[in-house]
DNA sequence: TCGAATTGTGTACGTTTGTACACAAATATA
DNA sequence: TATATTTGTGTACAAACGTACACAATTCGA
């Protein structure tokens, strides 16, 4: 009780994020069951969250601004943590080998999130798809930092490491919904196409060594 | 007029294709202005065909049924036209070449059925999904195939020639929707994005042959 | 403490949807 | 040629939708 979790302590603005969520929360539940995030409707989603239509539009104006915060939710949580696998001062494998752990921890822990992502990320809105390309670019630019920082793949010029970048990220968000549609009763499954991942991931990363050295042939 | 074409020459049969043809077509037409597969309805479509609600159960049962349609429609003629590309007797190169002609031209010519493709890969229905993906696995497996009869990355097993297949495979997916979604009239941009996309596809080939190199390593 | 602003409720209206049934015209089959 | 099937039309209806407006209850700022 020493905690401020109690309703009646709540300040309004503390109220208002808390019916906030339970509307984020509806959708992605509902995206759960099978549905898609597309063909839900403000008071499908309102009625999941337990109220009456129009509360709705008192935090958000559409179905498109409802997942703008989702996108917004996922972006910042899944940002901190990769950063966050990527500031130890390891060697490059381990680091890689790091942050596909803490990716595939986040998916799988947020597994409704990001089958909204994934499924938004190339479909329904055209509002949706920008901002999540955006989120997109910025996590590619964000890698193609660290790499530099790290000093790995120091001959490669900004537009190649931004291209390798890109594959990988690529490469990790395709993972993402074939891991995401198994069974949930098949670790078996699971673990054969993380592994299958992975080595996917080595073999761009075995690449990007040799292009360097390609690139130097050039000249 | 030698031709059948005429209206009043044609069987049954082919009048009740060339209608569905028209559903089909205006699916993809409504897709184009915007709309996404799945928030079409039936009688939307049966209206942009031109014809009444209820004509459209003569053709299929659901919009999802319609969408598997168009899966088909894509899955025989693309894999059609690049097994073609990979027929003649060049080598490896010339042959990756020429695949990716192929299929940046088909993006091109078919953008609506590409688009409807890619949104539709990981999002909406489920059974389209996962008629996309089998769609998707059956072209991995013939690239797998073509390699082996090519006589390329002859030391790599056949599991890993399908994991990089698989990687060239989702690559090229992945390009599909960043060309798709640009304004057609920035001819530079697309350059630039499909020169990208192409260095992404060497770069995978070339850790493939690194590959090859790591697991002799490992013996 | 009091007026103003905010959050959620209740009701209501016009559209659009999926689908059912009966029917007309055209075509295939016997 | 006569009959049966098929293809598309017309009408109809219950359900769900987005959204508007007036209202109750609470909380904030002066």
């Amino acid at each position: 009780m020493a905690t401020t979790t109690r309703k009646d302590t709540l300040s309004r603005t503390e109220r208002k994020d808390l019916t906030r969520n339970s509307l984020l929360q509806a959708a992605l539940h509902l995206m759960g069951e099978g549905r898609s995030f597309t063909s839900l409707g403000i008071r499908e989603i309102a009625r999941e969250a337990g109220m009456v239509p129009n509360a709705f539009y008192r935090h958000f104006r559409s179905t498109d601004d409802l997942g703008l915060g989702l996108v917004e939710e996922v972006g910042i949580t899944l940002r901190r943590l990769l950063r966050e696998a990527r500031q130890a001062d390891v060697g490059l494998d381990d680091m890689v080998h790091r942050s596909v752990g803490v990716y595939h921890q986040y998916v799988i822990n947020n597994r409704l999130l990001f089958l909204f992502i994934s499924s938004e990320r190339s479909g329904g809105s055209r509002i949706l798809r920008l901002a999540i390309r955006n989120d997109v670019s910025h996590f590619t630019n964000e890698m193609a930092q660290d790499f530099r920082r790290l000093g790995v793949y120091k001959e490669l010029s900004t537009s190649s490491l931004q291209m390798i970048c890109g594959l990988i990220v690529t490469t990790m968000l395709a993972a993402a919904p074939e891991i995401l549609d198994l069974p949930p009763d098949q670790p078996l499954l699971e673990d054969e196409m993380t592994e299958n991942f992975v080595q996917q991931l080595q073999v761009v990363l075995l690449g990007a060594a040799q292009w360097k050295e390609k690139s130097q042939r050039e000249k």
